[in-house]
DNA sequence: GATACAAGCTACAGCAGATAGAGGTTCAAG
DNA sequence: CTTGAACCTCTATCTGCTGTAGCTTGTATC
């Protein structure tokens, strides 16, 4: 049986961390001793390190209890978590090329500023006037 | 004078954001009617359309706001501003290189699983073990 | 058995950056 | 004067945690 702080060591999750994906139900609710303490099965370190493999890899909190779920039927096609895997991969490839064109622009207003004062500052210049810009930016955060 | 829901339109901020930035003290408090609504001078529309382009290219609020102290001094050195627009940029580029990172793994596990059951997927795989993974992934999030 | 102290517990607040809704008031056109 | 869109405040919600306060438990050592 393991303390809550050997799962946190072992997988280099916060305590309260972990404490907070019990309580969203994310990890199964944690056997307790006598004293109330959390204790834990090696199973359930497994399934905290699929987490957060996940979350490294930018999988959201709701498709890691999706792809949870799948792991957890084994018989099922695979077809759903591959599909999971797919639009992580699209969402990844959308916030690159969106980053990329805000590196563009602000390469541009950085290179084209020569540190003069405020009232002739490029990049003040472009921010107060999106005719500047060579690229629409869609949404903000996207 | 201006509404604020004239200023939302010509803007594309949701007048609740615009209430929003307002009470965080980005926007300065509006004039009122006798009835208690707001109303803008252009010189307010100016600085919401600031605040939105920033963030459109990914200007924190925190940066937005020193952006927009340093705009209200033209007589200052904009050395400022431009290290503010370079932190940005190095940001973003960091992104990238971490999205891209994540891209490749995320296509490799995709590419990877021919679609049979669960038990055998590929992707669920290499969530359950990093030791599948070409890279490390540092933070989460980052 | 006593003691010390690390590690655990709950409950709540807070971060960014908005967004949504309830329930009520005001403005401006007809 | 009436209508109804637009406005108001206040509060709650979202994601994914993180931090703090104040208290209790577990375990090692004496
Ligand atoms: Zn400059
Ligand atoms: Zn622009
Ligand atoms: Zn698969
Ligand atoms: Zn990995």
């Amino acid at each position: 049986m393991l303390a809550i702080g050997t799962l946190s060591r072992r997988t280099g999750t916060k305590v309260q961390t972990i404490r907070y994906y019990e309580e969203i139900g994310l990890m199964n609710e944690a056997g307790r001793t006598a004293g109330g303490q959390r204790r834990y099965f090696e199973k359930d370190l497994d399934r905290l390190a699929f987490i957060r493999h996940s979350r490294q890899l930018g999988f959201s909190l709701d498709s890691i209890r999706e792809l949870l779920d799948l792991s957890d039927n084994p018989s099922q096609s695979c077809a759903e978590a591959d599909s999971i895997a797919r639009r992580q991969l699209h969402q990844v490839e959308q916030r690159i090329k969106r980053l990329q064109a805000l590196k563009k622009e602000l390469k541009r207003m950085v290179a084209e500023c020569d540190g003069d004062s405020v009232a002739e500052c490029k990049v003040l210049e472009v921010l107060r006037d999106h005719a500047e810009c060579l690229t629409e930016h869609d949404e903000i955060g996207a």
